[in-house]
DNA sequence: TAGCTAAATCGTAATATTGCGATATTAAAG
DNA sequence: CTTTAATATCGCAATATTACGATTTAGCTA
């Protein structure tokens, strides 16, 4: 045991789950903050602003690129990471209704 | 190692991971839509609802607990679990600014 | 009190994550 | 072609997560 039953789980509920996970790691936060922050789009920077091993964080973002939520564009000797616009919208799209949800039920009880 | 280094990131940046990482699992997932649908807050319902073994479900929501993202009222014998709105409210102000910024990007690069 | 039900906790096995040193890989520079 | 730089991958150790049977805890009822 220990293996996550995903196929016990509507689609929609792994997609949620899978970009919440691929954002469960404040390391991972942090390379997004800094991409958003920064105007061009960084590489081996994000290796500096950590305090992490280079190939820890190498690591870290195969699980964001993997997750969709960056790209990495290959520039020369170095890559080029950015934002993937197209799954943080789909993300807040998943969400959305979530918090709508919450918000409209206004505690109907504890 | 192993152990995640929570404390070379900011406060911010550890409370996104620790409410992302509370719903990285489609189970609780699946908990926080199952109280979402239902009027009345359920309790041992959840257990019959999911495709998981009662200690199970029960570690679920005891991780969902912690993060603040639930409530538990023990009513007698049972227990009755429900939305906590208060920190669904505080999830959605921290990554509001994140989809905010997104957006603002419009694709500088790659 | 004894018996029943609901939920939490314990203990443990299987698996996944995190972190990093060492080692590849790849491309530009000399 | 060799060197250098930037990244990625490998392999391993430490730790965390997931799942569940067995057991405990707690409240209700008879």
């Amino acid at each position: 045991m220990g293996a996550t039953k995903t196929d016990h789980f509507t689609k929609r509920q792994n997609e949620i789950a899978n970009l919440m996970k691929a954002l469960s790691h404040p390391a991972r936060v942090a390379i997004i903050d800094h991409l958003l922050k920064v105007a061009a789009c960084v590489c081996g920077d994000i290796v500096a602003e950590l305090p992490l091993a280079q190939p820890t964080v190498s690591q870290h973002l195969k699980e964001l690129k993997n997750a969709g939520l960056i790209k990495g564009d290959i520039e020369g000797n170095s890559v080029c990471y950015c934002i993937n616009e197209k799954t943080f919208a789909k993300f807040e799209a998943l969400l959305q209704p979530i918090f709508g949800k919450v918000k409209a039920k206004a505690s109907s009880c504890c």
